[in-house]
RNA sequence: GGAGAGGUGGCUGAGUUGGUCGAAAGCGCCGCUCUCGAAAAGCGGUAGGGCCGUAAGGUCCUCGUGGGUUCGAAUCCCACCCUCUCCGCCA
């Protein structure tokens, strides 16, 4: 969300952002409807007052009929605010975050930028198989008996791969908490508030799961940034000297709407995954440099599995409505030939916070924290790279060094 | 799921026969006085937000949330949310 003052004030500017990011919302409208807001409570305040002052202790019959009068007066103005407001509302809440200048303009993925590369990619003296052909080979993924159980996009994981994703959750927990980040199992359902004040609401509406329909107001998460984001909604939080930063394991849900015939091989896109994420409160003068930091303690975790990847500014027409600034982070996938995300470092700066109402004191001064988030390890994602970077020639996979100590020293997946 | 109690400012907690109550008191916090300094004591200040205004300031809204009754509501009515206690059930 904008602040309203500021589109008052800089309606160039807003109209600009929304042309290289795909918005069709009209400032012109939102400006005519605020300025009719303003006049109506204007006007309905002073009635307010006249009738206040008049009701201070027990009037005279006389002046009773005058105060109702003037109710009904307030009342009509009250009438005429309801739909202006709503619709004001309705307009602002469409409007993506202001874009920082630092990113490039696109319309759409083939406008991000290569920013980076890292690591060697694996130079293989045989024929490599792609994660599903291991995973059933080695008796690890079992797609067929989730889409009977579940329906598509739904698997099972068996055996090694159960320990893998365990033993990654453990090695990424404790490298995370080892960076200062506060631990933390959020809940998986949430309230819709929730989902409206991370800009999952209205905007990606479709693409999460509501429980129970009829009976409950819940939703599954598609990402722990729900929740973790949530924490602290309707406080004031002191980051003055230090960020708030928090880590949380979750499962993710995710409807993946209108995704029909793309990556229906294997485990790279699925209705349900866990993943671990990362989540700062920051206030306004540390968060740039603080989007750097997440960045490195990404690339610092990619490099410590060796999984080679390369890093990409993502462009005006690729980001989300809260995003400011991000980066991906792409993972190499030997079998597909090509990179696929595996982490997304998001800037949101106070889009979030202004629906969230999460504030902080400088001074004496009230403003509104910047948030940021990223993802520290996709599971499922992370094994495909992992399978496919690590597969031998004798058809086995090689367990990355950091993780084998979280898997009782086991070097080897193998049939 | 059944029965009951309750949600007031950073915290504790008054206020429920409707009328200068956005709200007593205490704690906490900030400032000043006293002191070489600190403590204690005394004095003063101390919620958030909208709108108008360069500002000073003015004005309105908010006592869980949303509606309603009334000239007027923290106080009455309705719906919802949350917390706590007891019973039942349960990983």
């Amino acid at each position: 969300m904008l602040d309203i003052q500021f589109i008052r004030e800089n309606p160039d500017k807003v109209k600009e952002n929304n042309k290289i990011r795909k918005c069709h919302v009209s400032v012109d409208e939102i400006l005519k409807l605020d300025e009719k807001r303003r006049a109506l409570i204007s006007q309905a305040d002073e009635k307010r007052a006249e009738l206040k002052a008049g009701s201070k202790s027990k009037p005279s019959p006389d002046a009773i009929k005058e105060l109702k009068a003037l109710g009904g007066e307030i009342k009509k103005l009250e009438e005429a605010l309801v739909p202006v407001e709503s619709e004001l509302r309705e307009l602002l809440i469409q409007l993506p975050n202001m874009t920082h200048e630092s990113v490039p303009e696109g319309v759409d993925e083939s406008g991000n930028q290569e920013i980076k590369t890292w690591g060697k990619k694996p130079a293989f003296n045989f024929d490599i198989k792609d994660h599903a052909e291991l995973g059933a080979s080695l008796d690890l993924i079992d797609t067929e008996r989730g889409a009977k159980v579940s329906g598509s996009r739904f698997w099972y994981l068996k055996n090694d791969l159960v320990m893998l994703e365990f033993a990654l959750m453990q090695y990424a927990a404790t490298f995370m908490r080892d960076k200062g980040f506060t631990p933390m199992l959020p809940p998986m359902l949430v309230r819709e508030p929730a989902m409206f004040g991370t800009g999952f609401f209205p905007a990606d509406k479709n693409e999460i799961y509501k429980v129970n329909a009829d009976e409950d107001d819940l939703y599954l998460i598609g990402t722990a940034e729900v929740p973790l984001a949530s924490y602290h909604s309707d406080e004031t939080i002191d980051i003055m000297k230090e960020p708030l930063k928090y880590f949380a394991f979750s499962s993710c849900f995710r409807r993946e709407a209108g995704t029909y015939g793309k990556d229906t091989t294997g485990i790279i896109r699925g209705h349900q995954f866990d993943k671990i994420e990362m989540f700062v409160f920051c206030n306004q003068e540390q968060s740039w440099e603080m989007h750097e930091d997440m960045l490195a303690i990404s690339e610092e975790f990619w490099q410590s599995l060796k999984i080679p990847y390369h890093v990409l500014l993502m462009c005006s027409g690729d980001i989300g409505a809260p995003n400011a600034k991000k980066y991906d982070i792409e993972g190499w996938f030997p079998a597909q030939n090509t990179y696929r995300e595996l982490a997304s470092c998001s800037h949101d700066t106070d889009f979030q916070s202004r629906r969230l109402n999460i504030k902080y004191k400088d001074g004496d001064q009230s403003k509104f924290v910047h948030t940021l988030n990223n993802t520290v390890c996709a599971m499922g994602r992370t094994m495909i790279a992992i399978m496919e970077n690590y597969q031998q020639k004798d058809g086995s996979i090689e367990i990355p060094k950091v993780l084998r100590g979280y898997m009782g020293g086991q070097k080897k997946i193998q049939a």
